[in-house]
DNA sequence: AATATGGGCAACCGCTTCCTA
DNA sequence: CTAGGAAGCGGTTGCCCATAT
């Protein structure tokens, strides 16, 4: 969405769409510089045309140094299914027991990896949560999981039966960041905004901050 | 080789919650 | 207690790219 740069015909001072590296730099000096305070003051303080609900995302998904991208394990895996299937669609929350993911890269991790999986193994008389986890059962049968004590029932659908398992679907899910903008520094595109964190904050220490 | 299709994900929108004066 | 602003959150969109036809 938005990816177009599209400078807002209502406002022009407003800039939209994907994060140039310029811009990212400019967040990044300036958080290093100053703190995060406020998101609206940041923003204009730091000479970003962009809303500080804008800045704010970009940093807390993107930026941070903290964050990590792809590569989701197993065990990350698992325990995103035990925490979803305990509260639900609370990315957020979710987000909180999984140290360095972001509560969007959980939400678009399990819409496009764990909802795609429950569609193929879907049965009509048949748990979808409950075919999920015999198939994780065929594939190990071993390693403890303390996380399956988490569940406790929720009132909008049963939760799954994950108990003793790891490696949910190791098959079927790529690495993320295989292709990922951040983690390829492919300049050659027209964009010319895809790099790594590690270029970002190598050229921030460098900036001397 | 060209075109169609679908997956993955960054980023925005709108609503809700929290905080402060 | 109330109102206004800021932050947080979940849902959704649309572009890019890989794969299929």
């Amino acid at each position: 969405m938005d990816k177009k740069p599209c400078n807002s015909s209502q406002d022009p001072e407003v800039r939209k769409g994907p994060w140039t590296m310029e811009e990212d730099l400019i967040l990044i000096n300036y958080i290093a510089n100053h703190g995060e305070g406020v998101w609206n003051s940041l923003a204009k303080a730091a000479g970003l045309k962009r809303t500080g609900k804008s800045c704010r995302l970009r940093w807390l998904n993107y930026l941070r140094p903290d964050v990590r991208r792809g590569n989701i394990t197993p065990e990350e895996q698992l325990l995103i299914m035990e925490l979803h299937a305990k509260w639900g669609n609370r990315w957020s929350k979710i987000a909180k027991h999984l140290p360095g993911r972001t509560d969007n890269e959980i939400k678009n991790f399990w819409r496009t990896r764990i909802q795609k999986h429950i569609k193929q193994v879907d049965h009509p008389h048949q748990n979808n949560f409950q075919q999920m986890s015999l198939e994780i059962n065929d594939h190990h049968q071993s390693s403890s999981s303390q996380v399956s004590n988490i569940v406790e029932p929720m009132e909008s659908y049963s939760p799954p039966s994950y108990q003793g398992t790891l490696e949910p679907f190791p098959a079927q899910f790529p690495t993320i960041n295989d292709h990922h903008p951040s983690s390829c520094c492919t300049n050659d595109n027209n964009n010319n905004n895809y790099w790594s964190m590690e270029d970002i904050w190598s050229m921030q220490l460098l900036n001397g901050d």
